[in-house]
RNA sequence: GUGAGUGUAGCUCAGAUGGCAGAGCACUGGGUUGUGGCCCCAGUGGUCGUGGGUUCAAGUCCCAUCACUCACCCCA
């Protein structure tokens, strides 16, 4: 019987883990221009963090977590997200007593339960930004804007950002009784699931897909006319700051999140090339999180960028030039090989990639090996050479070939490798 | 959880009507007895997803089951 990865779950192959290092290092050096950095949480909490922090009746936390009982006993999940661990982290380690403002960042794989398709896993994995500490919306601006850089400076240029607000608690009240009104006159015209909504959550049918939902949702009131003052000052402000960076942007008033705790802001990054799941980012401002924790009141906003989403993005474009081993050394029969091997070693010691065959190939098969690897330069030796005590270099690029000295061909390797 | 599609070599896929399991790529070797890529020749590699059934005979027909894929749902 053979093992197979279990569902969901996939592995991520040598040839793949380039596009994930590049991306993940160009995500760190483009925040570290905007100051932020990197927390790292477990994968494990207890389970009532996330289920008070996204929400108890979330389709996240009523079916989708990995939850177990420890041998003591405690209930614990598996992460769906990382916003609850950082805030946990934040509260705990009490950072607001530090600076008053704190830009971090997390990456690493989360877990959900879901039937896998295209975009989406089981386990699947998330950058993760957060700015806590501040309120206004040039920090929300900020975020979305380095998101953006981001994905442009990866080559990713089709992409269109939506924005919407879903106001503060007060605001929603009065807009989720309006809306119940409204779609009271359409009950029987609303697919189930929406009739299924109406009661539950009447904010969900705007992104029901069902054309007949779409169409009756046009005329629906929106949550941006029943902004507060301060809610509807949040979001312009947000609008001319994005604006004023040159950022393209539509506002969708159907843009729901399915967590909880977002208010104000939200917002989402969409690529017209990945079918179902073509939300690549999405994020928004979480103002009363932190109380909910039993923190100290503190604004924050984050979002969070479907990894496996973007690489998909990615993997359809040109990759860099392959890297290869500096040397590869062909040696021919026992006694060559024998000295080639220890070579090997003294080579690695001094910071010279170098590989060879251990196989006792014939010297084509080595050659071949070489050039299949991307080596810069082969060092042939064989019987000839250890007579003469000199080997054969050869530059793969070039066909230009060599004798070396074999009582210093380390060095002289050493040599040209580091120029 | 629901629906549809697909499971044959490491990869991509052919195998009407049941009758000896194939191709291309990759890999190994040879052409070039010690020189890579291109070309030519040859070779290795398969419990045909799994388990039952029908049949003289099943990759092919029937039943079940598992997995994958896409979509719904939901979300990054």
């Amino acid at each position: 019987m053979q093992y197979k990865a279990v569902r969901g779950f996939k592995d991520i192959l040598p040839d793949q883990v380039g596009t994930w290092t590049r991306f993940e290092q160009e995500a760190k050096r483009i925040f570290g221009l905007f100051g932020y950095r990197e927390i790292r949480i477990p994968i494990l909490e207890s389970m009532e963090l996330f289920a008070r922090g996204i929400g108890e009746d979330t389709d996240i936390v009523s079916k989708e977590m990995y939850t177990f009982r420890d041998r003591r006993g405690n209930h614990l999940a598996m992460r769906p997200e990382a916003t609850a661990s950082i805030l946990r982290a934040f509260i705990e380690h009490k950072l607001y007593k530090g600076s008053p403002v704190h830009k971090l960042y997390t990456m690493g794989p989360m877990f959900r339960y879901e039937r896998p398709q295209k975009g989406r896993r089981r386990q699947f994995h998330q950058i993760d930004v957060e700015i806590i500490g501040d309120p206004g919306p040039r920090s929300d601006s900020e975020l979305i804007y380095m998101i953006m850089q981001l994905f442009s400076s990866l080559g990713l240029d089709d992409l269109e950002l939506h924005i919407n607000s879903l106001g503060c608690p007060t605001d929603r009240g009065p807009f989720r009784s309006k809306l119940k009104d409204y779609l009271k006159d359409y009950t029987s015209q609303l697919c189930p699931d929406c009739q299924e909504r109406m009661e539950t959550n009447p904010l969900r049918v705007f992104d029901c897909k069902v054309d007949r939902c779409i169409e009756i949702m046009k005329d629906a009131p929106t949550m941006l006319d029943f902004l507060c003052e301060d809610c509807a000052q949040h979001f312009k402000q947000l609008e001319d700051y994005l604006t004023q960076l040159g950022m393209d942007y539509v506002v969708n008033s159907h843009l729901m999140r399915g967590l909880d705790y977002y208010t104000r802001t939200t917002f989402e990054v969409q690529t017209p090339e990945l079918g179902a799941q073509n939300a690549i980012a999405g994020g928004g401002r979480y103002d009363n999180l932190m109380a909910d924790f039993d923190g100290p009141a503190t604004p924050a906003i984050g979002f969070a960028i479907g990894q496996e989403r973007v690489i998909e993005l990615l993997e359809g474009r040109e990759e860099a030039g392959e890297q290869g081993p500096d040397l590869f050394v062909a040696a021919l029969g026992t006694d060559a090989e024998d000295r080639a091997f220890v070579w090997l070693q003294e080579m690695r010691k001094k910071g010279i990639w170098c590989e060879m065959d251990y196989r006792s190939s014939g010297l084509k098969a080595q050659m071949r090996h070489a050039d299949r690897l991307h080596a810069k330069r082969v060092l042939i030796v064989g019987d000839d050479e250890l007579a003469k005590g000199s080997g054969i270099l050869r530059d793969m690029s070039t066909k230009e070939q060599r004798e070396v000295p074999l009582d210093t061909v380390v060095d002289e390797i050493a040599r040209l490798s580091h120029r």
